[in-house]
DNA sequence: CCACGGGCTAAACGCGCGTATAGCATCCTA
DNA sequence: TAGGATGCTATACGCGCGTTTAGCCCGTGG
């Protein structure tokens, strides 16, 4: 049988070459070649261990999920943007490269991307109904589609990083720019942006105006 | 000299079928037969016109980014992820493929995607700062920084938005899901999420001792 | 009427990359 | 020690795709 215990084979070395890359450059700007180089092994290998490159990519989403998940059970709850992100921030370089990975993953729309979301859309809501249930925060008209929302925005933080870092007057994501993006998101979530809820009103009276099909979709009147 | 007087030409059916494909597939997805295919052309008629294949992405980031100035100038202003939404939504098709297509863009951080989130980062900014002049909306810390969450969340909802509907359970990205997402987004604009400014204030210090290097990273204390 | 030039096509070239094949070393088993 | 299985490499095959080339069609000007 192979050498299925754990890590240091070099089957394991090639799966996380191949998550390195994956996560860094895409599934598809990644070629077998240059994950056998990372992983000091011989393209051929890569075939003989995996079968092919997608074969090679349901292992790595299998392992990914399997780390992630363990690791959200017994470390922290991400809840909302900040508590992911500190996390991603704070942690060793291992577990910045798997959420990176899961983004491409879902980026991507690979197969497991599914699995990605639902778990964390699952996770998010718990923490929500918990958090409604003891008063620390505030009710919400669809607990399910806000739970979305905050993975939604953890992840598209982590999504387009690069441009909306460039936004800031910044070369790259890093420190600094979490920093200025965590603190407006909480005020965000503290206070709303808004002055009062005549936005809201005003987006659902629109939304009932548009469902109506005897009217226009003309809002300005 | 070429037929450069505008459209419906056989450059601007290869430059929308471009844009067509680009935005559904992405770049490196689609290939130049497909392209030709779709516009009623050869191959070798696409290289003719635009040179290369990155030339031609770099004509189609042109297109769209004058096409979207154009229509956000006279048109309407996205402040929040309702109004991009809703106009995108709502509108022709053709407006839908150019939103889709700078999402593309800037998900697979295009030279042009800088220039596309300034553009929108910028008109986001202008709207939140007369908004908090007219009281319209709460001041803000950073108002750069939350425009560029503004346009994040926006961008978002479309960049991500096959696994999320299905996290909703529905199968695809339609009206209905919009409309889930829509309203906990303006609930949580207009009152925020949590029952108390406690996470902000956690946060604020929690941040202020990572950056105290005498100080351990750990926080649960 | 003829030549010329641009829009356009079909076919081919070259290369990168996923994958298959053949062979070598090593280690376990009998 | 023979023999086979396993880990691994080097090389080759095949194909997809961006790009190039040669040439056709046709309108235009001399």
């Amino acid at each position: 049988m192979c050498s299925a215990q754990s890590d240091l084979t070099a089957q394991a070395k090639i799966r996380n070459a191949a998550i390195a890359h994956f996560a860094r450059d895409g599934f598809q700007k990644t070629n077998l070649r240059a994950i056998a180089a990372t992983a000091g092994v011989s393209a051929g290998l890569v075939i003989h261990h995996f079968g092919s490159k997608d074969k090679l990519r349901s292992a790595c989403d299998d392992h990914v999920l399997r780390t992630l998940v363990r690791r959200a059970r017994d470390d922290a709850r991400p809840a909302g943007m900040q508590d992911v992100l500190r996390e991603f921030m704070s942690n060793p370089e291992e577990y910045r490269l798997q959420v990176q990975y899961m983004v491409r993953a879902i980026e991507e729309d690979t197969p497991a991307a599914a699995t990605f979301v639902d778990t964390m859309v699952d996770e998010s809501e718990e923490i929500l109904r918990a958090g409604i249930a003891d008063g620390s925060m505030r009710p919400s008209s669809d607990v399910r589609a806000l739970a979305v929302l905050n993975v939604l925005i953890s992840l598209a933080t982590l999504n387009m990083a690069p441009p909306l870092a460039r936004a800031l007057g910044h070369e790259r994501f890093g420190p600094e720019v979490l920093r200025r993006m965590v603190l407006p998101t909480l005020e965000l979530y503290t206070h709303g942006m808004y002055a009062d809820d005549a936005p809201l009103k005003a987006a659902q009276a629109a939304w009932e105006a548009a469902q109506d099909p005897s009217n226009s979709p003309n809002k300005d009147e």
